[in-house]
DNA sequence: TATGAATGAGTATTCATTCAT
DNA sequence: GATGAATGAATACTCATTCAT
C-alpha cells in the first residue's frame, strides 16, 4: 500500500467513525482498527487526532467551494432569472451534500466544546455560507431582484438555517435515505426555493413561480 | 446556604460552562471551582455529569413548552391572521430564547458523539420544535390559509432551521448582544416572518402558489 | 428510643450486613439505612467504622468464651472420659455457632486485607480456638488419654481446621438451614467426633499410634 | 523486557501484594510501584483489577489440579493401600502449597465481601477440594476401606478444614518458616495421617499406620 | 516506513468522617 | 443527642501520544 492510499484510507475511516461516533467518541483505537494499521503509523501522516478532523472537513470545504466557484462561473447571470439562480445555488448545494452523509453530518453540525482549531474549522463552513448567501442577496439588491427594504443578515441567517437544516433532515437525519436520485433532490429545491421567492425577491411584473 | 439554593448554584454553573465549554471540557472540577463547592457535594444533588447536562436541559425543554402553551392559550385563532399567528409564535420564541443566551447555546447546537442519553434529550428540542411548526402547518392547511400542495416536511424543516439558527446568529453568535430590547426583537420576528409570509399563506384574492 | 437501644440497632444491622457484604462492602451508608437512623448518630457511638466491627467481633468472641469457661466449669473432669470431654466441647461450639449464623460467617473467615486492628480481632478468634484446643490436647497427654507422640501443633491446626470448615458447612455455607435442632447438631458433633477418636486418644489396651 | 515476561512481572508482584494487602487493600498504584512500570501498562495485559486476581487464582488452581491429575495418573491403585493413597493425596497438596506462600495465602482464605466473579473464583478452590476429597471417600467405600457409616459430607469437610488450615499454619501464619524440605513437610503429613487413620479407614484385621 | 508496547497526565466517582443547626 | 449536608482525599481506569525495534 502507497503512502497516499493509506492516508487516503485513514482519512476515510475517520470520517465515518467521527461522522457516527462524533469528535470525542472517535479514539485513535477505532481508527486503527477500521483502518486495519498500527498505532503509530496514523502520527506518520498525522500530528495528532485533531488534524486528521481538520483535514477532513478541510477537504470537505475546499471541494465545496470549488464546486460553487467552478459551477458559479458556468452560470450566464445574464440569461437567468434570480429565483433561477438560487434555485440552481440552492440545488448544487443539495446535490454536493447528498453525495456524502458523513461529510454532511460532520459539517452541519455545530461543533460545541471542540478544541479551538477543530471548532473554527467546522464554523468556517457555516460561516461561509452564510456569507455567501449574504452576498448573493446583496448583488440581488444592486440588480434590484431583492427588495431593498430586506435585512439581509437576518435573511441570510434565515436562509442559511432552513438550507442547512433541510440538508440535514434529509441526508442525515432519520428521514435519511441511502440515495437520493436527481428528480428527488430538485423536488426538495423547488420546495425549498417556493417558500422564499414571494418574500426575496421583487415581483416585478409578472414572475411564474415554476421552477426556471 | 439552603439545599435548593445549591443545586441552583450548581446548575447555574454548569449552565454557564456547559454553554461555553461543551459537555465533553466541562468537567466536574471546573463546576466545583465555578460553584465554590466541595467535589463530593455535586454528588449529593446528582448522580452524575450526565444527569446535570439533562436536569438543564429539560428544565429549559419544560419551561419553553409550557411557555408556549401558556401563551397558546391566550391567542384567540378566530381573531388574529394566520400571519399574525406565525408572528407571535416566532416571536415569543425569540423573547424566550433571548433571555436565556447560555441555554439557547446548548440547546441549540446539534451535540454529535454525547452519551446516549444526553444526546436524546437535546435532540428532543429540535424534533419538538418542528413538530409543532409541523402541526400549525397542517392546521393552516385544514383552514386553507395555507396552500394544499406545501410540502410540509420540508418546509417545517426549513422553518426550523431558520427559527433556531436565528436565534443562534443574535443571541449566541458573534452578532450577539447583552440584551435585546422588546422592540429589537419585534424587528427580528417581523424581518423573519416577511421572508416567510408570502410562500406560506395563501394571498386572499389568488391562491396560486404552486411549485413546478 | 434510648441511647442503649440504638447503639444496640447499630451493631445488630451493622452484623447482617458485614456478614453478607464483608468490610469492605458494607458502607456506613448501608447501615443507616438498615437502622434508620443518621449518619451522624453512628459516630455518637462509635468513633469509625472499624470500631463498630472490633465491637461486634469481640462481643462475640467474649460470649463464646464466657460459654467456654462456663460450661468447663460445669463439667466434673474426673466423672467424663476424654472422648467425652472432646465430644463436649466440640457439641458446644457447634451450638454456639449455629445459634448466629451472622457472626459464625463473620468469624470463621479469615479476613485478608483488613484494616490491622480489625483484622487482630478477627484472627484473636481462631487462635484462641487453636491454643485451645492446644491446651485441651497437652492436658490430655498429661492425664496420659492422649499419645505422648501426637504432634500438639499440628494436630490443634487439623482440629481447629475441622471444627470451623464444619460449622462454616453447616451453618453458613450452601448447606445452610434456617435452624439446626440440638438433635442435628449432636449427629454432626458425633460424627465429628467419630472420626477423630481414633486418631487422637489412647485406645485402652494397644497405644500404637505412630506415625511412620 | 518481553511481553510475556512483562505480564509475568505484573502478575508477580500483584500476587505479592494481594497476599500480604488482600484485595481491597492492593491498588493498582501499588502494583506498578512495585513492578516499576506505568499505570497504563496493566491494562495493557488485563482489563482491570478483578482480572489480575482472577488471573492469579486461577492460574494457581489449574496448576493445582493438573498437579493433582498428573501424580493421580502415577499412582497404582491396585498396590496403594487407603492410606498410602490419603498420604499421597495429603503429601503432594503440602508440598504443591508450601511452594508458594503467596498464593497459599490467596487462596486458603474465604474471600468475605470481595466482588463477585472474584468471590467465585476463589471459592472454587474449597469446593474442589471438598469435592475431590468426598469423591475419594466414596471411593474408599466403595472398596470398602472406608466405613459405610461415615458421613462422607461432614468428613470431607472436617477433611478440607484440616488440610487447608494445616497448610496456612505452617506456610503462611506466624509459625511460617522460609523453606521447608521434603523430609519436613513429609512429617506434617504423616502426623495428618495419623490423626485420621483410625476414624477413616476400616482396620480390617491388623494395618500397620506406617506410611505406605 | 511500519509497528505496537509503554507511557502518565487526566477524569469521574466514591465514601468515611465532620460539624453547624 | 440527633441530624444530614458538606467535605475532599483517594482510586480505578482512559487514551492520545511516543519511541525503540
Amino acid at each position: 500500500m502507497k503512502a497516499d492510499e493509506r492516508k487516503e484510507a485513514i482519512l476515510k475511516c475517520a470520517t465515518k467513525l467521527f461522522s457516527t461516533q462524533g469528535y470525542y467518541q472517535t479514539h485513535i483505537s477505532d481508527i486503527i482498527k477500521e483502518a486495519q494499521i498500527a498505532r503509530g503509523t496514523v502520527y506518520q501522516y498525522f500530528t495528532n487526532k485533531d488534524e486528521i478532523f481538520i483535514t477532513i472537513v478541510d477537504t470537505f470545504f475546499d471541494k465545496w467551494r470549488d464546486m460553487i466557484s467552478f459551477e458559479s462561473a458556468r452560470i450566464d447571470l445574464a440569461t437567468i432569472s434570480p429565483k433561477g439562480y438560487l434555485r440552481y445555488r440552492i440545488l448544487q448545494t443539495l446535490i454536493f451534500l447528498s453525495k456524502d452523509a458523513d461529510l454532511c453530518n460532520i459539517a452541519l453540525r455545530i461543533g460545541l466544546g471542540l478544541p479551538e482549531k477543530v471548532s473554527q474549522t467546522i464554523n468556517r463552513f457555516e460561516q461561509k455560507t452564510m456569507e455567501m448567501i449574504a452576498e448573493d442577496l446583496r448583488f440581488g439588491q444592486q440588480e434590484h431582484n431583492v427588495p431593498d427594504n430586506i435585512n439581509v443578515e437576518t435573511t441570510a441567517a434565515i436562509l442559511t438555517g432552513a438550507l442547512l437544516r433541510t440538508a440535514h433532515h434529509y441526508f442525515v437525519g432519520k428521514r435519511r435515505q441511502r440515495g437520493y436520485s436527481q428528480k428527488e433532490i430538485e423536488k426538495i429545491a423547488d420546495d425549498f426555493v417556493a417558500v422564499f421567492t414571494h418574500g426575496i425577491f421583487v415581483p416585478r411584473d409578472k414572475m411564474s413561480i415554476s421552477a426556471a
